[in-house]
DNA sequence: CCCAATAGAGAGGTTACCTCACCATGTGGT
DNA sequence: ACCACATGGTGAGGTAACCTCTCTATTGGG
């Protein structure tokens, strides 16, 4: 029984939230990513289209998938300032991620031909299998965690999030 | 496109918590608070009401000296541990969190009487002022910014939103 | 050609947490 | 009574995930 007419979604949000930040350290700390990373790799890996084209990385595995679904964009990799829109952070936090991950050979920065202000992320090999390993994982975890809603209420936790994310986009 | 039939709840989440976040910072920087000092405010406040006698004193904030009124609160406060037990972070986290308010006048630490171990936090006149003041701008922020969402919305996200939260507190 | 705008990065700051070690106190067992 | 151990709070120190402000190298418009 809730006494109030209006209950907290302030604070159903923190809890909520936490609680789910925190299952993704866990799951994600055996590989030695954060949160953060690792929705940088996912973003950076989602726009990935063929990184086998560059002569400067270390990687030489063959994934032989460009999967080149980028409508109208270059020839995969993102800008650091469209990783920044994605991940919905400040251009410098995007660097700085960005660095993180480079560091740890998951990805790797190239210019853009293009334009010589921009650079590009790609994934590297080890970046690639990386993503794959950890979004199986992950979906389980992903699974375990939002096992406590039934699938029309993931739906629906998904559309009212969106309306709200959205929402607080554009503010 | 990702027409994944598990939309990204993880992304999602996040975006919409930025921006609620977010929101509150904006409307609380003019008092000086952090959301999490807000937060700590409102677990001590709610307490100081709930368990002075059961009686509600939503009017009267007036009077008082920092250490002086004390002579029917007893039995009011919180003690460290359970204001973070309520605010779900570590005691360590509740004992800074009222070391920030203390700092600002807003609640004080007593000793409690029937442990010498424990401290008991409990809100200054300043800090009661405060939280009158603070819960209705905020309620009003909150309002816009969950305005995206019609009040049936509402109440779904706070009811997902809560069994993800007590499922996280599971842990 | 000049100048404003843009992309990225260096420097430094902040919030909101955390763990680990330590002390004073309480509590149960013998 | 005494001791072992648990508990409440805190000092010290660390981390993740951001931020702004500034700087440089470029680009592009007039």
């Amino acid at each position: 029984m809730t006494s109030n007419t209006t209950p907290d979604l302030g604070n159903l949000f923190h809890a909520a939230f936490r609680g789910l930040r925190r299952g993704w350290m866990e799951q994600l700390s055996p590989w030695g990513l954060t949160p953060h990373q690792w929705r940088a790799l996912q973003a950076a890996g989602r726009h990935d289209g063929e990184l086998n084209g560059g002569e400067l990385n270390g990687g030489e595995v063959h994934g032989g998938e460009p999967a080149g679904c980028d409508g109208g964009n270059s020839g995969g990799g993102l800008r650091l300032k469209e990783l920044a829109e994605r991940l919905r952070i400040a251009p410098r936090s995007a660097t700085e991620v960005v660095d993180q991950l480079e560091a740890k050979g998951l990805v790797e920065r190239r210019p853009d031909p293009a334009d010589r202000r921009a650079t590009r992320v790609f994934l590297t090999a080890a970046g690639r299998q990386l993503h794959a390993e950890v979004a199986a994982a992950r979906r389980e975890q992903s699974e375990r965690y939002f096992a406590a809603l039934s699938p029309a209420d993931r739906a629906e936790l998904a559309r009212l999030l969106d309306l709200l994310g959205t929402a607080g986009a554009r503010d």
